[in-house]
DNA sequence: CCGTGATGGTTCAATATTTGAACCGATGGT
DNA sequence: ACCATCGGTTCAAATATTGAACCATCACGG
């Protein structure tokens, strides 16, 4: 089954920043022979997940991925179910609000809600991948995951992003265990040098963190008023969140969070 | 590569009846090996198209969709785009308007507008299969076609909805010559059978038929007058996604859209 | 106008992968 | 206790994938 790994991989390749790439682009980015991803290319394009397009011939996602993605949200309405939530946190807070998921080794941006209250505000992009490290929804999800999968992700190369951005990992070990203690993850700068940010985490059926809620800030506008607001307004999002997800905000969260109310 | 297929034929097992399936019954569905059914779905899982869940371990579609999804989206605003459009359509019809996009064989639902005008209407459901030869929104692409292409989806097997649904694919030919030369495709209850549609053919950049724009009326409301002012709103609002697609009318269906306006 | 180095795409023998009947342990109904 | 079903695993046999070398085409430069 390496193969419908290959082909998975392939799709991966195109971001946002390259939407979409020629056949030999896609060779080298992929590290595959050339023959290999023109045959993974044309099959996936014969069913639709990837499209050829234009006089260079080149491939970006085809429009299979949209069905599928209805259906998925028909059946699992999980972004359609927490946007009100999540565009009414904005506006308690005044504040970006965003949700990220996470999708096996990634921690994928999957909406967020401007608030209309001030002109400088922290900007996100959808379907963006975000470092598990330096962001406060990935240590977030990060501290309430098993030990094993955490090691696992924190055994990778760690980039810095800016001067804040903590890279040791027994650093960030000790980061969790504050996060674990406290139900929310903080970060100052750590990601984007101007930005404030604090996350909890997101639980799905069976208690498992499956992603997280956060509010992002510019740096000079935070208070320590807005910040007993946000945690205030930031966990009672997430608990109607999980609820709408069909689940239960785990006991030991709940006391947790109980605290900021 | 024929494995990337059977992984991706996996996906397409779940619709909206069955959101999620076990194994066993997705290697009947699929027709797979059970063994070769695991491995496909552990792969897939590993990398987020399909998720396993609840105690009874079955599958569904994984949460990668709608990241893939979100970048299709930015890099080609195809729904989107064309959102605002198809909800006029529905506003100035006063009936339920609606656009689907032509993956592969297969003709799919890609979003619908209501009109608030009339307590009845004819609903949609998205993502959605949709029957070539007995919707006007199927008819508006094939006539459209290259003829080898449009041969081939006719030559498979042509079920019957209603009454009204004509399966023969010589008196379908027929049809299509109609609506080639009237640029656009009329059904009155082939597919649902009080319902009544209208549709044109959408085109890509490069001038391929990929799509199609329709409005739905329940036949007892359908008028003379009615349908005039569909006719005028349906190619208008097509020539209008047309554009906003980056590509435009081409000249000869223009030339008969001239005469609705 | 030919050479050069890109591009997208194809071929076929060598090779690594997929396949599936049979099996396991667990669960649920009779 | 039995039988049927479930999800999941195994390993020899069968089959599909691989990739260096190959075309054809295009754009650029001397």
């Amino acid at each position: 089954m390496r193969t419908v790994g290959k082909a998975r991989d392939l799709l991966d390749l195109f971001t946002r920043q390259r939407a979409q790439a020629g056949l030999s682009e896609i060779a080298r980015l992929s590290g595959l022979n050339k023959a290999t991803c023109h045959r993974l290319l044309t099959e996936l394009e014969s069913r639709g997940l990837v499209e050829q397009v234009g006089a260079a011939r080149e491939y970006r996602l085809g429009p299979a991925v949209l069905r599928l993605a209805a259906l998925r949200e028909t059946a699992v309405p999980t972004r359609d179910a927490a946007m009100p939530v999540l565009q009414a946190l904005a506006r308690a807070t005044g504040e970006t609000a965003h949700l990220s998921l996470r999708e096996g080794d990634k921690l994928v941006t999957l909406a967020f809600a401007y608030s209309p209250a001030h002109a400088t505000k922290v900007m996100m992009e959808d379907a963006d991948i975000l470092p598990w490290h330096a962001t406060s929804s990935g240590l977030a999800v990060l501290a309430f995951l098993p030990e094993a999968e955490c090691q696992a992700l924190l055994a990778r190369p760690l980039p810095r992003f800016t001067q804040a951005t903590q890279t040791d990992p027994t650093q960030l070990r000790l980061r969790l265990d504050e996060v674990r203690a406290k139900g929310c993850a903080e970060t100052l700068g750590t990601f984007q040098s101007d930005a404030q940010s604090l996350a909890v985490p997101l639980f799905a059926p069976g208690d498992q963190a499956v992603g997280a809620l956060g509010v992002a800030v510019p740096i000079s506008r935070m208070t320590p008023d807005l910040q007993v607001t946000i945690r205030r307004e930031v966990t009672a999002a997430a608990a109607d969140i999980i609820t709408l997800w069909g689940g239960q905000v785990p006991p030991a969260i709940a006391a947790l969070w109980q605290r900021f109310t």
